[in-house]
Formats: C-alpha cells, sequence, structure tokens
DNA sequence: CGACTAGTTGAGGCCAGTCAATGTTGGTGG
DNA sequence: CCACCAACATTGACTGGCCTCAACTAGTCG
C-alpha cells in the first residue's frame, strides 16, 4: 500500500498526544516526563481476537497498555481449570503481577482485535529514577489493582448471584463512562461461561439472570448488546448485601 | 525519667539486625541503603489486641511492617457488612492498597498484643529515589501483593468449602515455615467467624469442616491449636479442583 | 449443508447457608 | 470463691440457591 510509509510513523506510539493519557500511565506528568516516556515506548502491537498477549510463567518484560480493543486475563488452577481474574479496556495497563515475580502470573488474551502498546519494563524503571511523579504513578497503578482485586473479593465471597452480575454492570457502566462511552448501552465482548468464571458462577446461572433482569425490566439484553433501563434499580441490586 | 534515655533507643527501629530482614522490605538491600531505610523508619509501635492499626478512609501516611502477633484487614460494603481480605503476620507489609488513592482501603485488626514498624510513605518515595534498589522491592512487594489476591479470587470463585479451607492452612503452613516456626502445628488467630468471612464461607461451616477433617485424620484441632497430621492429605484437597 | 460455538431454558440434586440449641471458655464483680 | 455473662465453638435440622445435566435454538464458518 501507498500508506505504508504514512502509517508506520502513525504507528509509534505517541503518549502525548493519545486520547487515553488521562486514563493511562502519563496521567498528570509534565511534558519533559512525558517525552522521556513516550522514548521508551516500542511501537504499538496488534492482537487478532483470540490470540495471547501473555502466557502464564512467561518471562516479564514489559507492561501493556491497551490501547484499542478489549483482554482479559486468566489465571490458571494447578488442576488446569481456568479462571477470568479481569477484564481490561483501552487504557487499562496490564501485566502488573509480573513485577512481582519477574514472570507474568496470569495470562492475556484478545477478546476482539486490539491493539497495545509495550512498555519495557526495564526501560520504565531507568525513567522512574529520575522521574519521580512517574515512580509515583507506577506504584499508584499497582496498588490500586489491589483495592479492585479486593472489591472482587468482597463479591466473590458474601454476594448472591444476581447482586454479582449486578455489581459487574454498574462497573462495567462506570468504566465506559470515564472513556466517554455511553454508561447505559455497551456490547459485551466476553461469553456467557467467560463472564460466570469471572464472578464465580455458571454460565446457565448468568444467561438465567441476564433473562430475569430483563423480565424485570432492569435491562434490554440482545446476546452481548446490553442496554440499562433501570440504573437504580441496578445499583440498588449491585450495593444491597445478602 | 533517667530510663528513658535508654529505653527510646531500644525502641528505635533498627532494620539491619531485624529477624525479619529477609521478609521484608530490606530484602536485598545493600548495607548503604539499608542505613538510608533505617533512618526514615519511626519508633516501633505496639497495638493491643482487638485495637485498629487504621481503618478505611484514613488518610494514608505509611506503610507498616509487622514485627511481633498479627492483623487481618478488611473491608466494609456500602451494606455495612464486613469482610476480611487479609491475615497478616510477622515481615508482612500493611497499607499497600493505601498508595493508589492516598487513604487506606481496608482496616486493620491487631488479631492479638503486637508490634508494627511504621514507615512513612514520604520518606520511602525519597529514598527510593536515589536507591533504585528499594523502589524495585517496593514495586515488586506491591505487585506481589496482586498475585496473592488472585489466589483468593481463585479460590473464592471456583473452590468448594473443604478445598478452600485446606488451601488456608496449607498457605499459613507455608508462610509459619518461611518464618522459622512450625509448619505442622500453629495456633490460629482468628475465630471461626473470621476465617470463614476470609473464605466466603459461614462460621458453622468452618466448624464443621474442622470437625471433618479431624475425624478423617487430617487434622488434630483443639479450639485454635492445630496440628497438620497428613499433610498430603491436605495438599491434595487443596490442590484438587470442584 | 453439517459441524461447531454460543446462548437459553427446564428438571433435579446437593452443597452450604440459616436458624436454633447446647457446650465451653475466659473475664468480671459480688 | 463462685455466679454470671459474653464470646466463641460445636452440632443438628431444615431450606434454598446455584450447579449439573440435558435438550433445544440460532448464528457462523468451512
Amino acid at each position: 500500500m501507498a500508506t505504508l510509509a504514512i502509517s508506520i510513523p502513525a504507528l509509534r506510539t505517541r503518549c502525548s498526544n493519545c486520547s487515553l493519557r488521562e486514563l493511562c500511565l502519563p496521567v498528570g506528568l509534565v511534558p519533559a516526563a512525558l517525552a522521556a516516556l513516550e522514548a521508551g515506548v516500542q511501537a504499538l502491537e496488534r492482537r487478532r481476537k483470540g490470540t495471547m498477549l501473555f502466557r502464564v510463567a512467561d518471562p516479564f518484560t514489559a507492561l501493556y497498555a491497551v490501547r484499542v480493543g478489549s483482554f482479559k486475563t486468566t489465571i490458571l488452577a494447578e488442576s488446569g481449570r481456568e479462571q477470568v481474574v479481569g477484564y481490561h479496556l483501552p487504557g487499562d495497563l496490564l501485566g502488573l503481577d509480573g513485577i512481582g515475580t519477574e514472570r507474568h502470573g496470569c495470562s492475556a488474551i484478545a477478546l476482539e482485535d486490539s491493539e497495545v502498546c509495550p512498555i519495557p519494563f526495564a526501560n520504565l524503571e531507568e525513567i522512574a529514577r529520575t522521574v519521580p511523579a512517574l515512580q509515583h504513578n507506577l506504584c499508584q497503578f499497582v496498588a490500586r489493582e489491589i483495592s479492585h482485586d479486593h472489591g472482587v473479593m468482597l463479591l466473590l465471597g458474601s454476594r448472591r448471584a444476581d447482586e454479582r452480575l449486578a455489581s459487574f454492570l454498574v462497573s462495567l457502566s462506570a468504566r465506559y463512562f470515564s472513556r466517554g462511552y455511553s454508561s447505559t448501552e455497551f456490547t459485551l465482548r466476553m461469553t456467557r461461561e467467560e463472564i460466570g468464571s469471572y464472578l464465580g458462577l455458571s454460565l446457565e446461572t448468568v444467561s438465567r439472570l441476564f433473562s430475569r433482569f430483563q423480565v424485570d425490566g432492569v435491562l434490554e439484553v440482545d446476546g452481548r448488546n446490553v442496554r440499562i433501563r433501570d440504573m437504580p434499580a441496578l445499583r440498588l441490586l449491585a450495593g444491597r448485601d445478602a
């Protein structure tokens, strides 16, 4: 293609004009710091739907910022059973748990054709040495993941099935909203089985709940297209305890 | 007071001779870095059984290294329901999730009379700027917490009650062992209700399981004193899937 | 068109929660 | 010292929410 000469430089990551700047690692960095970060970030990488970005026990070399598309992260029990532990949208950072052990603790799989910015971790630490704000941001990102996981643990440990699904949808709604999309209408990128795995439920239970929510007038569901019709009711369900 | 002049230096934290050095933040630091870390660490703080070290939404100012005793960390659902999300032994770092939000995301409560080393976070970041190894260690600690939480999520999402309790005991056994204590005989510092809350089970179920494990010859249980009689069986139970 | 994947819905069973009674332990005050 | 109380723990009976198994439909792809 004649456009290739243009598209290659376009492929280079430019944190400074990235639309996700405010959601990603560069949050609040001054221009000089941004430039340093950019210098360490390589070209975008594409991943087709269903392919792996990294897998459990792979050596940890880089973090990945989701640019376009979405990913699930999964962990593997010794038994071979797999569980979804995360659902990642544009602006999210992937692979944070690898920092602790030098190896990835989970696998990341593209849920649709997607693009990520690989951020080599050695570079990142190097830059963080001279840019305290980046060091701070990095730690914050990692720590925020802990808070998030605690929320999921609360969900899995003490909520009923309908409350879990409601929480999942409310949280998803908020995440789409913060990315500039509709908070009431979106397309799920995961199967019922994957949602069930994430929420500690069987796929049949998830399916039944979608039906029930629709009958109750809380949702409009058409396959993976979801429209929230009664947000207060959904919030109530998500926030109440068992 | 004449003794005060003596007791104050005694109370000062000395990472360099701390018996927990290999489990705590100073892991692998060179002497010069250790000295810098020490300089920022304040006097030990004591907490009586049942008292709080910090509570949800408190401003985050410091990390705490457990020196003696044990703590539970709990989070609060909007409904007021409380769930235990962590069980912390000597050498563990408390409060990591506060880094992300400037406020503590959970409460820490002493399960027995305990002592902690408060590590002011502002100091820590300052030191980390000049001691890259410390910056690296800090990030690693935070990230390892994520891996740990993922393990708990797997437990809560896809394991049966007996598998959860077995996993809890195996993990506890390993943690005591790495601290130089017996891996087969220890005293639980949590009530059945707290264990249940951590594992997403009712206190009655936990109690019944302890009884069943005893009947099966896997454990010897006397209140909170536990002796593991058949470690392979316990591991088998912990590692198998539902 | 057949094979396959994803999703929906029904029937039945079991695991674990709830409710309740009782036992045990440790602390407190008369 | 003992009575009393509260917190913790154990055990039984019952129930119900969710899982499992299974059948059927719709959409997709070679």
